[in-house]
RNA sequence: GCCCCAGUAGCUCAAUGGAUAGAGCGCCGGACUUCUAAUCCGUAGGUUGAGGGUUCGAUUCCUUCCUGGGGUGCCA
C-alpha cells in the first residue's frame, strides 16, 4: 500500500477505521481516474454481506458516463492488488455498491492495538484543532425549584460538555441562571405585602442588612408561583413587580440585598439537585452578571445607529433583506426602563467574547425559544458585537418533555413535577429492584443504597439522552424507571457482569494477553463494534446529539452479552484464547464505562 | 395571518441521499446444575400523514396540502 497524502478530512484519522478505508478505497478510484472523493466508505448497512461499504462507484456513474457495476469492478482490482492484506473479501453487489470484509488477522491487529493504548484514550487522538466552546445550558431561574422541564437541557449539555472535552476541545459550562428578570420584581412586591423584614423595602434604608437569608427555598418555591398566578390577574400587582424589577436592575440597595439572599438559597439548592444528577458547571453566572455592561453596550448601540426608540423602548431592528417573513424588532430596553434577557443574553455575548475569545457558544436551551435566539444572533452579529467569522452562536436546541396530552408536562393537579421528586421516585424503584435480588442481599446497606442511586439514575438519564435531542418526548414515569430492555440498567448489567469475569480472572491469577482474531460471529461484532468509537464520536459531536452516544453503547453492551453467551471465558482451557478474552473484556468494558462516562452516567462495581 | 417544529410498527422512539426502514415495550413461543436470567434466542407487526417534484436511488432534499404542537415587540 502506497503512502497515502495526509488527509484533512475528519479529525482522527490517524485511529479511524472508516477514514482508513475511506484512503484506501479513495487511493483505488483515483488509480481508476476517477475522483477520489468517491471513495468515501460506511460502515455497512447489511452486516451479512460486509463490514464496510463503498457506495461511491453509483454516485460517480453518471459524471463518468460509465456504468456503476463497471466502476465497480475496476476499483474491487485495484483493491485486490493493494491491500489483500486487508481485506479477506471484496465483492460488488447490487447497482454497484462495494462491501469489503477485513481479514481476521488485520481486524484483531486494529483491536489490540487499541487495547494497548494505556492513555485511557483508546486509540482517539485529541483533534489537531482545538475549539474554544461554551455550552450554556440547564438555565434555571432563581427561586423557582428545578422541574422535569429541567432535566432535558441539564443532561444533554452536561454530555456535550464530557464529548468535546474528551475530544480534546477546550469547554466551559456556564449554567446561565435567570436572576434578573421580572420574577425577581415579583417575589420581591409579594414578601413586601406578607411584611417580610421592613428593612429590604424601606427606600431610604440603605443598610447593613441581616446576613441570614430572610427566605428559604421552600418558602420561595411557594411565593413565587403565587407572585407570578397575582402578576397575571392583577394589573396593579404586576405594574408594582415591574417597578421593584427595574430599581433592582438600576441598584436600589435593599432589593440588591434581597437578591443576594434568594441568590445564596437557590444556588445552594441548585448545586444539590444537579449534583444529584451529575450536571456540573465550570461557571455559575446569570444575567445578572453582566448588569453593569448593558448600558454601555445601549449606549454603544444607540452610537452606532443600530439601537432607537420606540413607543418608548429601545429597539434594533433584525429584519433581514433576504426575509420574505415577517421578522419583528429585537427589544432591548421596555419603556419602563426595566431589560429582559434579550438584553441580558446580548450583554452576555459581549462578556463571554471578551473574557473567553470562544469559537462556539452553544445555548442548550428549549426549542421554543428558536425565534428569540434567532433575533439576538442577528442582533449581535450585525451590531458587531459578535464576528460571525470568529464565533458560532449555536441555539443546540432540546425539544420538550410532554403530557399524554402533547403539551409540556404537568402533573395531574395541573402543577409542575419537582426534579427532586422525580429523582427520588426513580431512586426508589430502584431500591425495590434491588431488594428482589438474591445477588445483592449479601452487600452493605452503603453499598445497596449507592447501587440503588446509580441505576436509577442511569434509569432515568438513559431513557432521556436516547430520545433525540431535538425531538419532544411524552413523558411516562415506567419507562423512566424501567430497568429492562434498552435501558440504562441494562447498559451498567452488562458492565458490571464483565467486570465480575475480570475480577474473578484478577483473583485466580489470569492476566489479559493478546487479542487473538475473533473466534466466532458473536467475537467478530463485537471486534468491530470497538473499533467504531472514534467515528461514532466524531459523528455525535457533529450532530451535537448524545442520542448517538447512547445508540453506540446499547449495541456495544448487545455484542458484548451475545459474546458472553457464546463464549465462557473463565473456563476456557486454552491460555492463549483465554488472555485474549480477558484483554477483549477488558477493552470493552473501558470503553463501555468511557461511553456512559461521557452520557454522565457512573457505573457501579456489582448489582 | 406569518414563522418554526413534528407526523415512521398497537405504544414510546431510532435511522449521517443508498441495498430488505430498525430498536425497546407490549403480544406469542423457547433457553438457567454454566463467568450475575436486570440476560439470551425466536415469531408476528409498516402504503414512513397525503399528493407532486429533484435523483441511478428519498423517511431524509424541494413543493402543495392535511393534522398536531409551539412561537409571533414590553414574561423568560
Amino acid at each position: 500500500m502506497a503512502n497515502l497524502d495526509p488527509t484533512p478530512l475528519g479529525t482522527h484519522f490517524m485511529t479511524s477505521l472508516k477514514q482508513i478505508l475511506t484512503d484506501i478505497v479513495a487511493e483505488a478510484f483515483e488509480a481508476c481516474g476517477i475522483d477520489k472523493k468517491y471513495g468515501a466508505v460506511e460502515v455497512s448497512t447489511r452486516r451479512e454481506m460486509a463490514d464496510y461499504q463503498c457506495n461511491g462507484a453509483l454516485a460517480a456513474a453518471k459524471p463518468y458516463k460509465m456504468n456503476p457495476r463497471q466502476i465497480g469492478e475496476q476499483v474491487m482490482s485495484k483493491l485486490q492488488e493493494s491491500s489483500a492484506d486487508i481485506f479477506s473479501e471484496i465483492s460488488l453487489a447490487g447497482p454497484g455498491f462495494i462491501n469489503l470484509r477485513l481479514n481476521n488477522d488485520w481486524l484483531a491487529n486494529r483491536v489490540q492495538s487499541v487495547a494497548a493504548d494505556e492513555s485511557g484514550r483508546f486509540g482517539v487522538e485529541p483533534v489537531a484543532d482545538p475549539k474554544m466552546i461554551i455550552l450554556d445550558y440547564g438555565g434555571p431561574n432563581v427561586a423557582k425549584p428545578l422541574h422535569v422541564g429541567h432535566v432535558r437541557t441539564g443532561i444533554i449539555g452536561e454530555s456535550l460538555k464530557r464529548l468535546s472535552r474528551f475530544l480534546g476541545h477546550e469547554v466551559l459550562s456556564d449554567i446561565h441562571m435567570g436572576d434578573w428578570g421580572l420574577p425577581i420584581g415579583q417575589i420581591i412586591v409579594e414578601m413586601e405585602d406578607r411584611d417580610f423584614d421592613r428593612v429590604y423595602f424601606d427606600a431610604d434604608y440603605t443598610g447593613p442588612y441581616p446576613e441570614d437569608p430572610p427566605v428559604s427555598v421552600q418558602e420561595l418555591a411557594e411565593i413565587y408561583p403565587t407572585a407570578s398566578g397575582k402578576s397575571k390577574v392583577d394589573e396593579e400587582f404586576r405594574a408594582r413587580a415591574q417597578k421593584a424589577t427595574s430599581e433592582l436592575q438600576e441598584g436600589r440597595p435593599g432589593y440588591r440585598a434581597l437578591w443576594q439572599h434568594f441568590m445564596t438559597v437557590s444556588v445552594a439548592d441548585l448545586k444539590k439537585n444537579y449534583g444529584s444528577l451529575q450536571v456540573e458547571y465550570d461557571l455559575w453566572l446569570g444575567e445578572a452578571d453582566v448588569n453593569d455592561l448593558i448600558n454601555p453596550m445601549v449606549d454603544q448601540l444607540k452610537k452606532d445607529g443600530f439601537a432607537y426608540l420606540s413607543d418608548g423602548a429601545i429597539i434594533i431592528d433584525v429584519k433581514d433583506d433576504a426575509d420574505k417573513k415577517e421578522m419583528e424588532p429585537l427589544m432591548v430596553v421596555r419603556s419602563n426602563g426595566a431589560v429582559g434577557y434579550e438584553a441580558t443574553d446580548m450583554a452576555t455575548i459581549v462578556q463571554r467574547v471578551r473574557d473567553y475569545d470562544p469559537d462556539f457558544v452553544w445555548y442548550v436551551v428549549d426549542g421554543r425559544q428558536q425565534h428569540h435566539f434567532k433575533k439576538v444572533f442577528r442582533a449581535v452579529y450585525k451590531s458587531g458585537i459578535a464576528n460571525p467569522d470568529k464565533v458560532s452562536l449555536e441555539h443546540t436546541y432540546n425539544g420538550t418533555i410532554n403530557g399524554p396530552d402533547g403539551k409540556p408536562f404537568k402533573t395531574r393537579d395541573g402543577g409542575v413535577m419537582s426534579l427532586q421528586v422525580l429523582v427520588e421516585m426513580v431512586i426508589d424503584k430502584a431500591r425495590q429492584r434491588l431488594a428482589e435480588i438474591d445477588s445483592t442481599a449479601q452487600y452493605s446497606a452503603e453499598e445497596q443504597e449507592d447501587i440503588a442511586q446509580k441505576v436509577g439514575i442511569a434509569a432515568l438519564k438513559f431513557s432521556d439522552l436516547v430520545n433525540h435531542r431535538t425531538g419532544d418526548y411524552i413523558f411516562d414515569l415506567e419507562r423512566f424507571s424501567s430497568f429492562e430492555g434498552r435501558t440504562g440498567p441494562y447498559l451498567l448489567y452488562a458492565a458490571v457482569r464483565n467486570q465480575s469475569i475480570l475480577r474473578k480472572a484478577a483473583e485466580e491469577g489470569l492476566a489479559a494477553g493478546t487479542i487473538l482474531p475473533p473466534a466466532g460471529d458473536e467475537e467478530r461484532e463485537l471486534q468491530l463494534k470497538l473499533l467504531e468509537l472514534p467515528d461514532l464520536l466524531d459523528f455525535a459531536f457533529d450532530q451535537r446529539a448524545p442520542n448517538h452516544l447512547c445508540d453506540y453503547a446499547y449495541n456495544l453492551a448487545i455484542a458484548f452479552n451475545r459474546f458472553y453467551r457464546a463464549h465462557h471465558i473463565l473456563n476456557e482451557e486454552d491460555a492463549a484464547q483465554q488472555a485474549s478474552w480477558l484483554g477483549l473484556a477488558q477493552l470493552t468494558v473501558d470503553v463501555l464505562k468511557h461511553v456512559l462516562y461521557l452520557l454522565g452516567i457512573s457505573v457501579p462495581e456489582r448489582m
